[in-house]
DNA sequence: TAGCTACGCACTTTTGT
DNA sequence: CAAAAGTGCGTAG
């Protein structure tokens, strides 16, 4: 019995017959190193199943139909179609949905399959014999171990993966490859075509080829020698890989990477992203960049230089905007310079990732779910992976995704499009505040999921309201009371799994867990998943509309003021008022009090409504010396989801802005700082006057002109020419770019309009900025001090009369 | 090889007189 | 010409 993770699930087609192959790597007993392995299983027959009233009709379209003892999740006894390859699959799908014949995981693929049948997740114990697959070759290509058709069992051992950064280095038109540095796998080397000048001091692990086939090559046997699970980079597939490939073809070299024979492919993904994928077997490429964005990490920009200075605090070692030209210099007349550039690059990368902990993420989301660690972002196929594993054990099957059968169930209330209500957000009451509360609930969808036993299995469409045996959702939806249903027990599993977790200090599983319980709800709202119910979502945030305003009016009974809240969290007035050293723990004392009575008092009400225990934890979530709730800049009342406030006490006090300028990406740097300082002086009681009239004058008499401070940064998010209806200035500053425009869009305000920032051809319009970044942010400060903008900056029309 | 809804605000374009 | 409606983006949760 050997210890497994599984990197690459996949299956290939050996003499007519579908193969299923799992790369992946071994625990080696008693250190932290691993070897690789392939298990091989050809005992499947892709199939898929049908409702057993439509075989006959299914046979009469020339499949082969074979009972089954499966019910479909809507009811209806299944049987099961079998084809040869998993490639045939799509069109016979495709076929009995246009003739209405329903289908039931036909587009679940083949490898994928596989492992939900077996309950597997990517870490396995691998129970058979195996043989050496090394090749005679003494490049390491291949793999340590192979198994054919063992026994698989679900395992939970997850490893350290080999992950090598590569980044090459062109000419300027990309049409020649002048270097590859290849970083990880305890090296950190550079290959590099002789320039043909007189050779210079090179620094070590630099390799110096003949030309550019030599470089190929030698770049495919080192990557096969260094033998990585994971290949990175910054736009590796789309650049570097792209490039090789290129180039590569135009040599006639094959590009052989993998664990298998076969060269590098790259492959245009499905779907709206429509990004390519590399192939490679026995391997998988991640982009470091979609790494970062699929762990919910937001950055102002994405080129690598941006990203490392803000990670690492460092950059490259050569930037601006004659940069190809740079390079291509250096690689003529500076070799070692060039190699060190070409190097930094992919080691940046590493550097950020590992900074950011996003491999041991990966892997983490990767061992939750059996999705390989470039496919862990999606929410659907990792709901998928545990609801379809659960619901086989039961022996019901769930619907092609709109195939028929399930959608067709669709009621409640939402309207035609499936969109439904979401989250409660109160009406603020505007104002400046001293010791506020914040509670929230701890994870309220999943916990309501559990608590109300919400489930697509457990569902009843045409359930009575007041059915014993069923829990009635206030928007009507109901669901059975018994057996409680797999999402609830998915969830009873990993939320005290994530608490263990939390106490042991594992951030990376806690993390993982939490991004995978969040997204049981949201898929459950999007046609695209195959348990799409807007009823059954809608069932959810009717539950956490209803808590919320109930628990609000527990709190009004309690004799406190509720300022705010919004979907799971309520804003509350401590009431302790005055400045004194203790205000801090008598509002912290009243705030836990508060919150264990709450709580209880919840649990209860929970229990006497709908008789079942409340998985609900509420939480003091922050205590708020002063509080602004910023009024609406136009129209009375307040807004919602923007307010700023002081928290924590003498040197560790700190201003903390939610959905307000200073932490959005659209608005300029002169706003966002000025805001910062402003907010800063009014919860430190300091003056704003002197200040403000210094930055308007300065803004006016050009001293804020350099640097990025008058920048807007805004996405296309749309191709140029399909702005239609309005032209927005970020759209207008596009058009007038010499170059193609980056999809976020830097751009000023000229007296001639709109204009990309590293093209302005006209003066900046000071008096637009003044009126429009620093007006906006100063207004609301200003209103609670009682003063105004233009007698504040001078502008005041009045003082000439005297 | 596609998680969700609610919201504010700037700006443009259309509408109502 | 002012108000209303619509577009577009980024954000909160």
């Amino acid at each position: 019995m050997r210890r497994g993770f599984i990197v690459q699930p996949t299956y290939r087609i050996e003499q007519g017959r579908a193969v299923v192959l799992l790369y992946g790597v071994l625990a080696n007993e008693g250190d932290d190193s691993h070897q690789s392995f392939l298990v091989r299983d050809d005992r499947r027959t892709p199939n898929f199943l049908v409702r057993a009233d439509d075989a006959e009709s299914v046979r009469a379209l020339g499949a082969r139909v074979h009972d089954s003892d499966h019910t479909t999740l809507d009811g209806h006894r299944a049987a099961r179609v079998e084809v040869d390859l998993p490639g045939n699959t799509p069109n016979l799908r495709d076929h009995l949905h246009r003739a209405g014949l329903p289908t039931y995981e036909a587009d679940v693929r083949f490898a994928r399959r596989y492992l939900i049948d077996r309950g597997l997740r990517a870490s396995i114990v691998i129970d058979g014999p195996s043989r050496p697959g090394r090749h005679e070759r003494n490049d390491r290509a291949g793999v340590d171990h192979i198994f054919e058709n063992p026994r698989l069992l679900p395992g939970e051992w997850t490893p350290h993966p080999r992950v090598l950064s590569i980044d090459i280095e062109t000419d300027m038109h990309t049409d020649a490859v002048l270097s590859v540095a290849l970083h990880g796998c305890g090296v950190s080397e550079v290959l590099v075509v002789d320039p043909g000048t007189s050779p210079t001091e090179l620094p070590g692990e630099t390799t110096v080829l003949r030309d550019e086939p030599s470089l190929l090559r030698r770049f495919a046997r080192r990557v096969r020698q260094l033998d990585p699970d994971l290949i990175t980079g910054w736009s590796v597939v789309d650049f570097d890989l792209r490039v090789l490939i290129e180039r590569a073809r135009r040599y006639r070299v094959r590009l052989e990477l993998g664990r298998a024979p076969g060269a590098l492919r790259l492959r245009t993904r499905g779907g709206p992203r429509g990004g390519r994928e590399a192939l490679i077997h026995g391997r998988m490429v991640v982009d470091g960049m979609e790494l970062m964005r699929s762990s919910f990490i937001r950055m102002e920009r994405w080129n690598l230089d941006f990203v490392a200075q803000q990670v690492l605090g460092e950059g490259k070692t050569m930037t601006g905007s004659n940069r190809g030209e740079a390079i291509l210099e250096t690689w003529r007349s500076d070799l070692a310079t060039f190699v060190d550039y070409n190097r930094t690059d992919a080691r940046l990368v590493l550097d950020i990732l590992d900074e950011q902990g996003l491999i041991p993420l990966s892997v983490e989301r990767s061992h939750l779910t059996g999705l390989p660690i470039e496919r862990v972002s999606g929410a659907i196929a990792a709901v998928d992976m545990l609801y379809l594993t659960e619901l086989g054990r039961e022996k019901i099957v769930a619907p092609s995704v709109a195939g028929g059968g399930w959608s067709e169930l669709e009621i409640g209330d939402h309207d035609a499009s499936g969109h439904f209500e979401g989250g409660y957000v109160l009406e603020p009451r505007p104002g400046l505040y001293r010791h506020v509360l914040t509670f929230d609930f701890k994870s309220l969808y999943p916990s309501l999921i559990r608590t109300f036993h919400i489930d697509p299995l457990g569902w009843v469409p045409d359930g009575r309201r007041g059915d014993p045996d069923l829990i009635a959702a206030p928007n009507g939806a109901t669901f059975r009371r018994h057996p409680p249903g797999i999402l609830p027990r998915l969830l009873d599993d990993l939320m005290p799994r994530r608490a263990v977790a939390q106490a042991a200090g594992d951030k990376v599983a806690s993390h993982a867990i939490k991004i995978l319980m969040n997204s049981f709800y949201g898929v459950l709202g999007t046609s695209a998943c195959r348990f799409h119910q807007p009823a059954i979502a809608a069932a959810i945030t009717s539950f956490g509309r209803t808590i919320l305003l109930w628990t609000k009016a527990r709190i009004e009974h309690h004799g406190h003021r509720v300022l705010y809240g919004d979907t799971d969290s309520l804003f509350v007035l401590a009431g302790t008022d005055g400045d004194g050293p203790t205000d801090g723990e008598a509002t912290r004392a009243l705030g836990e009090r508060l919150r264990h009575d709450l709580e209880h008092d919840l649990a209860r009400y929970i229990a006497e409504t709908w008789d079942v225990e409340s998985k609900l934890v509420l939480e003091l979530e922050r205590l708020y010396s002063r509080l602004l709730l910023l009024p609406m800049r136009s129209g009375g009342g307040g807004a919602r989801k923007r307010y700023a406030g002081l928290v924590g006490h003498g040197d560790d006090a700190e201003v903390v802005f939610t959905g307000m300028e200073a932490v959005r990406r659209d608005w300029t740097p002169l706003a966002k700082d000025v805001q910062r300082e402003l907010y800063r002086r009014l919860f430190f009681d300091q003056p704003v006057d002197q200040y403000l009239a210094e930055i308007v004058a300065e803004v006016r008499n050009g001293v804020h002109d350099h640097g990025n401070t008058l920048t807007y940064r805004k996405a296309l998010r749309k191709p140029l020419d399909a702005y239609t209806a309005t032209t927005p200035p970020h759209v207008a500053a596009a058009r007038k770019d010499p170059d193609k425009p980056s999809r976020i869009v830097d751009y000023v305000i000229t007296r001639a309009g709109p204009e990309p920032a590293a093209h302005r051809a006209n003066p900046y319009d000071h008096e637009h900025y003044v009126q429009k970044q620093i007006r906006p942010v100063a207004e609301p400060v200003l209103a609670v001090l009682g003063r105004d903008f233009d007698r504040v900056v001078g502008d005041d029309a009045q003082l000439s009369l005297f």
